[in-house]
DNA sequence: CCGAAAATTGTGAGCGTTCACAATTGCATC
DNA sequence: GATGCAATTGTGAACGCTCACAATTTTCGG
């Protein structure tokens, strides 16, 4: 800096005046600075002035498996507004699902000096460990729940599991099995409970349900042990990954769908539409969802404290997977 | 730290001392140190640290398209070793694939002063913009092609597709099809050039390809075109969405998999496995190609200039897609 | 053409840390 | 008990920038 404020033959303070564009500056100085800016190719260290202002500009996302669809495509948009609103990321992913390794990226993160946290964790482990935050910094959880201490951006999971649910029984399925998410996974519980309610509404016994592992694996052997049962007509399956196990399974086993078992996933993953059949699916806009959270994020920094809990609404998408139910 | 040192009862360049746990400090005077330091839970700013040693102990990361599973999971892989080394990272995705894009990206985090780039965007316009790069920093690519003037970590691509190739013929295939990933990705000319190369190789002239755009949709719609012309029993797709729209399309076009057309798939993604059905593949191991990235970067940053590309070998993963032509 | 307000520019200090020294202390040696 | 050397501790300056204020110049009404 000194040595463009000594090119264009100004003081360090003016030279900053004119990066800050503050309004007392002559416009031949200005100008002048410019070109020596220009000149020599300078750019501001933006350690120092972090330094000196306390603003670092930078927010940290703690992630747990960004190789997932899901959480990639919200640190996605977490990135794309982010630098929308002049921040930068800073990532830290969980190595395991503990307290201690919640604890240690934020303050991995904190140490780095970001001036808000996004926590892409949707355990109930990790959010639990949210409540023990000894220092106050500025963060934002996704799909966390409803809990009171942290505000949240979430996908109206249940209300996706629901619709998912109504869209089986309105074809006219008598009843409407169910392969959930890991029982660690607030996710899974409140599509758990989407669909229990929606089967009671309408007057149905929820049958027993299974918890998978997300994975395509977890989905296809919980489908072997699901074809043997000729009374199941129809399945509402916590994510599309295993949908596609299932669908692989049933397959194997001699089950046409939709003629036989109609199937609905949840996600809407890019593949999705290209299963064997198409997968009828919920679709979560995961991008949205990552920008509103730093929408809430920088908010919380900016403004200072509140702001309302945030709910996208996700959205059923129907395909080949599913067919109206004929006795 | 002044107000640990007060408390510790010694100067703050003792407080340092103690940090950076230098050899010459008393026994006692440590102790003391460090149970102020517990005491008042002090951390030592990095921002300030960084500013006057020049080290900020940050790496950046550019990429085009984290949604997708190879640049996921390279970005973990990437992200993990980088914890290990000691180095936070920072991420800058790019919005569009043109030169100001990737500069404008490549300047904001030398901004946030970061020692050292990696980027992960293996279009060729992308490696084109490396080139024209005014400040030198350490800066390491992915799957950017055996270019003279950037140091890269890349999968054998190559290698990949001539073992899918040589694996199709070795069945008895007469022939091999090929639907490439888009033109401007380097990986799908080398995938193309060791498809080729195998073909000539055995003797076979090889017959046209498409370009898809890695997406299952245009799979299907290449495949549908495929689907008419009954010469062809073998296909070597450049990935595993494509391959998952292409069997989609033979699907519906009545045409049995692997019996009467053999399938080979590229990257290996987890859902590849339950695909309808299961996908022979050629795995790609991102997640160690991204901490041989890093790896490569830091061996820059701290050693100073060279070090040898590196090239992670690839692995045929045989599944149901594939089986013996029988004429 | 004077004085005051406005516009423009410059100066000193400090953000939290490390570096290069200088200063002090301890302890064994002669 | 003086001498020297290692071990330990402290001091000033600097990193690149912004803040608060002071100093200078310009502008303009009367």
């Amino acid at each position: 800096m000194a040595d463009v404020a000594k090119l264009a033959q100004v003081s360090y303070q003016t030279v900053s005046r004119v990066l800050h564009d503050s309004p007392n500056v002559h416009r031949d100085t200005r100008d002048r600075v410019l070109a020596a800016i220009r000149q020599l190719d300078y750019r501001p260290n933006l350690m120092a002035q972090a330094l000196v202002t306390g603003h670092s500009k930078t927010l940290g996302v703690v992630s747990f498996d960004t190789t997932l669809y899901g959480p990639a495509s919200t640190l996605l948009g977490i990135e794309q507004a982010a630098h929308g609103a002049g921040y930068s990321v800073s990532i830290a992913s969980l190595q395991s699902l503990n307290r201690p390794s919640m604890l240690g990226a934020i303050a991995r993160l904190q140490g780095q000096g970001v001036e808000g946290i996004i926590v892409i964790a949707p355990q109930k482990s990790a959010v639990e460990a949210l409540l023990h935050l000894s220092h106050r910094v500025p963060l934002v959880a996704v799909e966390a729940g409803p809990d009171e201490s942290v505000p949240v951006v979430a996908v109206d999971q249940s209300a996706g599991a629901a619709s998912a649910t109504r869209h089986l029984l309105d074809l006219g399925h008598r009843n409407v099995w169910h392969i959930a998410g890991p029982p660690d996974f607030l996710e899974a519980e409140l599509r758990i409970s989407g669909w229990k309610t929606t089967l009671k509404k309408a007057g149905i016994q929820p049958p027993p349900f299974t918890h998978g592992d997300w994975s395509a694996r977890s989905g296809y052997e919980i489908g072997q042990r699901l074809a043997k049962n000729h009374e199941i007509t129809a399945v509402f399956v916590a994510n599309d990954q295993m949908a596609l196990g299932l669908l692989r399974s049933l397959h194997e086993a001699g089950r046409e769908i939709p003629k036989e078992i109609s199937i609905v996933g949840f996600d809407d993953i890019p593949e999705a539409a290209y299963f064997t059949p198409p997968l009828t699916t919920i679709r979560q806009d995961f991008t949205e969802a990552g920008r509103r959270c730093l929408r809430l994020l920088v908010g919380l920094i900016e403004t200072g404290e509140p702001s309302a809990n945030v709910m996208v609404a996700p959205e059923l998408v129907v395909r080949s997977s599913t067919t109206a139910f004929r006795r």
